[in-house]
DNA sequence: TATATAAGTTATATCCTATTACATTCGCGA
DNA sequence: TCGCGAATGTAATAGGATATAACTTATATA
């Protein structure tokens, strides 16, 4: 334990960065499990702290989950930003929809984490957490690759962004086992990124005609 | 307590149907709060009943949890029927589709209870929860009013559900909040239903058109 | 009517969150 | 560099939840 920073040795006293090594430990525990599996105690004995010391660095469980889902949202940025820019035949929101699947899937835990609890919706505006969902969601703008024409643009980002995570949740659940599984799950995300690519083209056409009858 | 059974009076030993009660009451826990909400010992405590009771009925919290699951999705596939039923200028899609909505935001804590946590994905083939969810997957293909022409009618059906439930996710996130704002809940959910309409029909006639060249 | 079984109770073990009061270390200004 | 306050950690403990074991009461049927 505490091998994050090299310095500092037989001083065990001070843990040295245990705020992080919490969220750290925190989203491997998520990673199986989801939020349940996170429990205070495990990861202080984890960390070779003792059980209350957690609570200098969060107020209390919700407080860490809080803010390990925050992080859990950068890294998933992260993740979309590299797909987005490695060079592909595919289109950029082809990309970003299907590694935003291939997280829900391989990182279960931590997307429930992320989109089926409470915790966003509880995030004031301005919090850290807020922020790193806000970012996310704006790289789904940035994938549809198309000018801002008035807010149709953030529609169709957010039909996609709901559809993708739709199709986490029912795989997730093994609906695509069965009869239905004749429809595999980048086959469904593929459908929506062209329904999404087609009704945008629609939209844009549409604003660009209605701008030359104004003029 | 105990006030559903009116017969068997001053003999409180026995609840009488404390498997049905404590159910019941789980749900209405769940209702706000979801399943971090369903406490046995609480519950418990509501029915009148010794903490260790609700144990002769469920073997641990988690066979609870699965009971009250597949509770729920009986409720929501009544309410879908009813709406599916009702005389409307809309089509059966459309109303499944607006009364799923207004479901998953009603009653989110029992929407997530359903939908975001682990439980649907570990009932076994054959269970009460398992049955329960493909009852009510089977009103979603019913609603598309479609023949069933090869695997194309539940592709169509995935598509829409999975749709529906990306939306009540970010709803309940707040993400049509800000200047996502502009488009409705409502108004996403009807651009699904639409979408899903005009591929189902394009699916309809390619179908046939094969087969016509196949004689 | 005797008795096995279903359904409830009390007592208890274990685990987790959280708080309080106390101890140690760090870093910074005199 | 000394000293002191703030940050960080510990020990002890309260309180709540799940779950089990051993015991008790009601029900139903042979």
């Amino acid at each position: 334990m505490r091998s994050q920073l090299a310095r500092k040795p037989a001083n065990t006293y001070h843990h040295g960065d245990l705020r992080d090594a919490l969220i750290k430990a925190a989203l491997r525990e998520a990673e199986r499990g989801g939020a349940e599996a996170i429990s205070i105690k495990a990861l202080a004995k984890q960390l070779g702290v003792s059980q209350p010391a957690p609570y200098r660095h969060f107020v209390d469980r919700d407080a860490l989950l809080t803010a390990v889902t925050a992080e859990a949202f950068r890294q998933l940025s992260a993740l979309l930003r590299e797909a987005m820019a490695k060079p592909s035949k595919q289109s950029k929101l082809s990309r970003l929809a299907q590694a935003t699947l291939e997280f829900g899937l391989r990182r279960n835990g931590i997307y429930r984490l992320m989109f089926a609890s409470r915790t966003v919706s509880c995030a004031a505006k301005g919090s850290e957490l807020h922020e790193a969902t806000r970012e996310t969601f704006g790289l789904v703008i940035e994938a549809l690759e198309a000018p801002a024409v008035g807010f149709l643009r953030e529609r169709q980002a957010l039909k996609i962004w709901a559809a993708l995570h739709g199709v986490v949740m029912l795989a997730e659940q093994g609906l695509f086992t069965g009869e239905a599984a004749h429809a595999t799950r980048e086959e469904l995300v593929e459908d929506f990124v062209n329904e999404t690519k087609a009704a945008l083209a629609v939209a844009i056409k549409d604003v660009r005609r209605r701008k030359k009858v104004d003029a």
